[in-house]
DNA sequence: CTAAAAAATGTGTTCGAGCACTTTTAAAAA
DNA sequence: TTTTTAAAAGTGCTCGAACACATTTTTTAG
């Protein structure tokens, strides 16, 4: 059985009283040489990992943590989010940690800076943020820290070496996927690649996916092409379907977010019976039209995981002093009609 | 913000010392009802957490855990329970937790038996196990928990309340998806179902999954259909080779296991060009074979994220008496050569 | 009504790390 | 050599829960 040494066996070890270790471990000064090379000999030697329970008894703190992310009441794709902090407070519910949630209008700069004067305000330990607006995010991260106030973003990544971690998917692979996934069932044929929404300029997810589908069909063999098409959510029906006349030749449609259900909609609809669609994200909707076939295949981004991990890294770099990557990303889950309840269905199944 | 209530606090407001809060909390006896009731009440009022830290201080005990698994020198699939149980080691790292691993033959009954006798020996506080064979399992399942040891299984499942947990995935879950994957990407056709190894009466899994495949053709409006074949490893090559020029209508392969690549193999070899297959875990083999797309699909047992999470139930359960749910059924990933990356990369791009 | 027994309640120590504080030792100045 | 000062080393308290042990209160028996 490996002995778990503690300050005072070090102490012992080394002849001297355990605030001397204290000091050589923390680096405190005030020790002889003798003594400094004395203690770290034995602390390599036995691999000292100091017990960070009792640690963490003493500084007993309670860490505030900031979420910025966008209203969930405005865009299904984030309510997933919410479970994903409620499970994280349930997880460390033992633990002094203080959460506070606060959400922007994801198309509204304003507003996303209103609220991001509001974290400055709460004086966080920690913030972590959905970086929507680039420009904007930059400089709130580097005023935050300034005041030593630890970030995270997730969802997207903006270029900042001030970051502490980011958690999010490749989504230039995530491009490649949804290629691969039409060269399969498709074979051949050419497949349009949808935005829809407001701006797509800022919808920088857009642009990564598109490439990487793009980068597929040119680096392998496969028979397909692709169009690359933006669409309001307005006018989404008049539009497509006078695109897709202007296109008879398009046998697939690959949505770049989770308003994949507008498209099965409009399928089902017109009765679009041989198009393939792929598209994101496991919203109500989207998931009643993967359950009937007409979405083939659904890219989970899976943004409860997301979060859930951007907040236990920082909670466990506070309470543990545990190290953080810089980056998590994240598996990139193929989800259809058969796999999906796997990846639904709750884990508490307690007894 | 939320204030943290601790044993003096509630004390203080039951007007009772310390030792009477203590012996209310754990129900050990000599209370008046007044103060019982009292006290009581205090603690539902204010939802009191004991402090894990605190508590976890005092118990400073080596937990120790042995792990009961098929050896990973044999069949490269149980590879992956070394990475998990090494992570795990390397999570918990600052906490006394052992961890011992016994190996046993995975086709070799005995083996499983002297294993289970070392592990008795070794009287652990729990073990977490791989009931290969479930005669056996149960026997050695009812004497670990007469001896009050903790026993938790993963990979595959058999009925016995006195498990604490199973993770593991839905293997009839799994064969449906492999019968929707076909579904898709052919169409209509037959597809031959698998089993590679010796003894498949032993195999469950193979079973549920193919009852799964079953289940989907059954239940959906495909135009798929199937056959379920076993064969030896040693004679597969001849056996396949003779089955497939018996069935010339078959367009597909699902095997139910990792042995995946030995036909991806053969497919190569004697240029099954149209044969689409489909097949298990992402071992080095079956890896090669999804890159040059002679697989098309690999389903992903994940049996190092299956052996950590039961692990970290055991450890956090000790450590912190984390609620632990009866089953963890664990997502089933549906990887191709594209998704494969975000699944394989490590975690550590620490800067 | 008192003594003994039983029940209820209170007190104080422990766990390991951290840090303030005191004491000891060594070096420098008088 | 003695005094002063600084450096080095040691001591002891804290965090919250747990539990052994001590003390007080209540009940029961004589």
């Amino acid at each position: 059985m490996r002995k778990k040494y503690t300050i005072k066996d070090i102490a012992e070890l080394a002849g001297v009283s355990k605030g001397t270790v204290d000091r050589v471990i923390h680096k405190r000064g005030k020790v002889s040489e003798k003594a400094f090379v004395d203690v770290t000999r034995i602390l390599e030697e036995i691999d000292y990992k100091p017990n960070l329970i009792a640690r963490n008894l003493k500084n007993n703190k309670v860490y505030s943590i900031c979420v910025l992310i966008p209203d969930y009441h405005l865009d299904d794709y984030w309510l997933s989010c919410k479970e994903g902090i409620q499970s994280v407070k349930q997880e460390f519910s033992a633990f002094d940690i203080e959460i506070n949630t606060l959400l922007y209008h994801s198309k509204d700069v304003n507003s996303f800076l209103q609220k991001s004067n509001e974290v400055l305000n709460l004086k966080p330990d920690a913030v972590l943020m959905v970086p929507s607006f680039q420009k904007e995010s930059e400089t709130i991260i580097n005023l935050l820290a300034s005041q030593d106030i630890v970030v995270s973003i997730f969802n997207n990544n903006i270029p900042n070496n001030k970051i502490f971690n980011f958690v999010g998917q490749d989504l230039i692979k995530s491009g490649r996927i949804a290629a691969k996934l039409f060269d399969l069932i498709l074979g051949n044929g050419k497949v349009a690649i949808l935005y829809i929404g407001a701006n797509f300029k800022n919808a920088t997810y857009f642009h990564e996916k598109d490439q990487g589908f793009k980068e597929y069909i040119q680096q392998t063999e496969t028979a397909l092409s692709s169009v690359t098409k933006t669409f309001s959510s307005e006018n989404l029906e008049i539009e497509l379907i006078d695109f897709l006349n202007q296109h008879p030749d398009i046998k697939g449609i690959f949505v770049t977010n989770s308003k994949t259900y507008m498209v099965a909609e409009l399928i089902k609809k017109h009765k679009l019976k041989d198009l393939k669609l792929i598209g994101y994200d496991l919203l109500e909707e989207n998931i009643t039209y993967l359950k009937n076939n007409t979405i083939q295949f659904l890219i989970h981004q899976n943004a409860k995981h997301q979060i859930h991990l951007g907040l236990t890294n920082l909670i466990e770099h506070f309470m543990f002093g545990k190290k953080t990557p810089k980056r998590n990303l994240l598996p990139i889950n193929i989800i259809n009609s058969e796999n999906l309840s796997s990846y639904t269905q709750k884990e508490t199944i307690y007894e």
